[in-house]
DNA sequence: CTGAAAGCGCTTACAG
DNA sequence: CTGAAAGCGCTTACAG
C-alpha cells in the first residue's frame, strides 16, 4: 500500500499489473521482445495510474539525461529564440527538456568547457547554432563523448543526420538576379567576417550571380564587415563615397544592412530611389526599419524542430529533412535604379 | 581498483581518503557537523581526483534537480537572451544548468502544463519573466510544489527574495521631466496593453509627472497599443492626425516607439524636429533606427544574474539586491519642440 | 563528529 | 517472452 498522494512508481505499476518491474520497463522502452497481451495490460495500468517514469532515475540508470542542449554563441537573438521555439514544438508532450548553454567562441577554453558540461550533464544530444556549428572540433568532441549532435548551418557541413542547412548560396544568387532584373548594374557587396561559413556562402552566391549576368565587381565595390551594425555603417560609407557609387547593396546580414540605411541617410540618399538595399535574416529590424527592408528569411523555427527530432527520433519522417530553403522577402528597400 | 579511465565516484574518494561515503557526502554538502581535519583531507582527495558529484545521482537521491528553469512567454527576444546571459554568469562554475521553457499565457492549460513540467523535472527553482511573472497563480503553484521562484518585474510584485524589479514608474517620470525641460507641453502617451503591470507602471509614471508639471493630458493624447510594432503605427497615426498634434510621444516600449517613427515618416514629419519620441527597453531596434532612439534601458543581465543567485545562494550578498533601476538612454530622437 | 544500512526509481546482464 | 538480483551514485534517518 503506497500512500494515495505519492506519485506512482514503476513498482506500483508492476504490482497492479501483476508483472515484474522489468516487464514494465520493457513497456516503457518499447522493447520488441514483449507479449502483446502483457503490453496492453501494463499500458492500461500506466494510463490508469497516470504513471510517468521518473527522469532522474532513468538518467542515473542509463547514464544519460533526457535533456537536449542548445549551444550558441551570441548570434542574432531572434534566431536563437525562434530556434528554441522550434525545439519546443518537437519536445512538447515528451519527457525531454531543453538546456541552453551560451558559449564564448573566442575563449581558448571553449572546447574544454563544453566537454565538462557534456560530461556532467550527460546530455542526450546537442543542437549547435552558427557560427560555432561550423567548428568541426566541436562536432568531433560530441562524437567522441557519445553525445548526439545536430548543426544548423548555411550549407551541408555534415551528414544529413547531423545537420539542418539552408541554401544561402542559391538564395543570394536569386537576390542578385532580382536586382539585375530591375535594372541594377552597379551592385555592391558587404560581406561577413572571415571564418563564417555563412559569409562565405553568401559571398559565393553573390559572385556567381554577378558573373552569370556578365557583371564585374570592382574591388572597391566589395567591402567586408563583421556582421554588426557599426561595421555596416562603415562599409556602406566607403561604398557610397565612391564617385561612381553603387545603385544597390547586398549586405550579408540585416544588422549590416541596417547600417547601410544609416550611411545612406547621413548622405541624404533615399532608399530605394537612390539606393536599393537587401539584407539577410529577416530579423525584426528588417520589418521595422524605414522603409521596410527586403531581405532573406530562413525557416529557423522549422529548422529547430527538425534538428530536435533528428536527436530524439532519428527515424521519424520529419527528422529526415535536412534542407531548409531560405527565401527572398520582398519589401520596400528595393526599386529600380534612378534614371 | 576501479578502471583508470572511469570518472571517479564518491566511493573512490571515500576509499582514498579513508572515510565513509557519508563523510564525503557531508563535505560535498558543506555539513556543519564535520571535523576540520577530516574535511581538509577529503577535499584534498577530491581536488586530486578531480571528482565532481554526479548530478543525476544527486537528483535522484534528493528528489530535486540542479536545474534552473526559465519560464517566459514571448517577450522581447533580446530581453530573454540578456537575462539568460545573466543567469549563465551566475551558474558558471557551478553544477547548475539552465532549462528554458517557453509557455503560452493564453492557453487555459498553462498552469497545468507548468505543473507537469515542474513535477517531472523537479527543478531547483524557476525564473519567471514578464508578463507571466505577474501571474500570482503561477507563483502560488511554485510555492505549493516546493519549487523556488524569482520573478522579474516592473515593480515590487513580491517579497525581496522572490523578485528582481526595476523602477519603471520613476524612470518614466524622469523621461517626462526631460521632455518638459526641453520645452515640450503637448506630450502624448502610447500605453501598453491591459493586464501588463509594466504598462500600468509606465502609465502611472507618465501621468504623475505630467501632473507634477501642471500639464493636462487630453483624452485624445492617450492611446493604447499592444506592445507590438503595428499597434505603435496605429496609435501614433491617431495622435499625429490630431489638429493640435503632440510635439513629443512617450511609447511604453521600443517596438511601439519604432511604429511611431514610421507614422511620422508617413506624414513627412521629422524626428526629432517635428516630433520627439521616447521608447522603453533599449532593444537593438532603438540603436539601429534612424535617428537613434532615446529610450529607457534596464539592467536585464544583472537582473538575471541576481535572480539566479537568489535561487542558488539566497544568503549571498549579491542575492540580496532586488531593486534594479532603469535609466534614460539619451540618443537623437528627442529635441526641443520647433518654434 | 562519523559510519553501516537502506533507499531514491529506474535499467542491465544473466538466467530460464 | 519474463523475472530475481545487482547496480547506477548519491543521500537520509538512525545509531553510536
Amino acid at each position: 500500500m503506497s500512500k494515495p498522494n505519492k506519485t506512482p512508481t514503476i513498482n506500483d505499476v508492476a504490482r497492479l499489473a501483476g508483472v515484474s518491474k522489468k516487464t514494465v520497463s520493457r513497456v516503457i522502452n518499447r522493447s520488441a521482445l514483449l507479449n502483446e497481451d502483457t503490453r496492453i495490460k501494463v499500458e492500461a495500468v500506466i494510463a490508469d495510474l497516470g504513471y510517468v517514469p521518473n527522469p532522474q532515475a532513468r538518467a542515473l540508470a542509463l547514464r544519460r539525461n533526457f535533456l537536449l542542449g542548445l549551444l550558441h554563441d551570441n548570434p542574432n537573438a531572434q534566431t536563437v529564440l525562434n530556434f528554441q521555439e522550434g525545439v519546443l514544438d518537437a519536445i512538447r508532450e515528451t519527457e525531454f527538456a531543453l538546456v541552453v548553454r551560451p558559449v564564448d567562441r573566442h575563449s581558448p577554453r571553449m572546447i574544454d568547457d563544453i566537454r565538462r558540461f557534456l560530461e556532467l550533464q550527460r546530455l542526450y544530444g546537442v543542437l549547435i547554432l552558427p557560427p560555432i556549428s561550423e567548428n568541426d572540433a566541436l562536432a568531433e568532441l560530441c562524437h567522441e563523448m557519445g553525445c548526439g549532435y545536430v548543426r544548423m548551418g548555411s550549407a551541408m557541413l555534415d551528414d544529413a543526420e547531423h545537420i539542418v542547412a539552408s541554401n544561402d548560396r542559391e538564395v543570394v544568387s536569386q537576390a542578385v538576379d532580382y536586382l539585375v532584373e530591375l535594372g541594377h548594374r552597379r551592385i555592391a557587396l558587404i560581406e561577413g567576417p572571415e571564418g563564417f561559413r555563412s559569409a562565405f556562402e553568401r559571398r559565393e552566391g553573390f559572385l556567381a550571380a554577378m558573373q552569370a549576368h556578365g557583371l564585374t565587381l570592382p574591388p572597391e565595390m566589395r567591402v567586408q564587415g563583421n556582421y554588426r551594425f557599426d561595421s555596416g555603417i562603415a562599409a556602406a560609407s566607403r561604398l557610397l563615397d565612391i564617385a561612381d557609387r553603387p545603385t544597390a547593396i547586398f549586405a550579408s546580414n540585416d544588422e549590416m544592412a541596417a547600417g547601410a540605411f544609416h550611411a545612406a541617410r547621413q548622405r541624404e540618399l533615399k532608399v530605394p530611389d537612390d539606393l536599393s538595399i537587401i539584407g539577410f535574416d529577416d530579423s525584426p529590424i528588417a520589418a521595422h526599419i524605414w522603409p521596410p527592408m527586403t531581405t532573406v528569411g530562413w525557416p529557423v523555427r522549422e529548422m529547430g524542430r527538425a534538428a530536435a527530432l533528428k536527436l530524439m527520433a532519428p527515424t521519424d519522417e520529419a527528422a529526415q529533412q535536412y534542407r531548409f530553403p531560405a527565401t527572398l522577402v520582398k519589401r520596400q528597400s528595393v526599386g529600380p535604379p534612378r534614371g
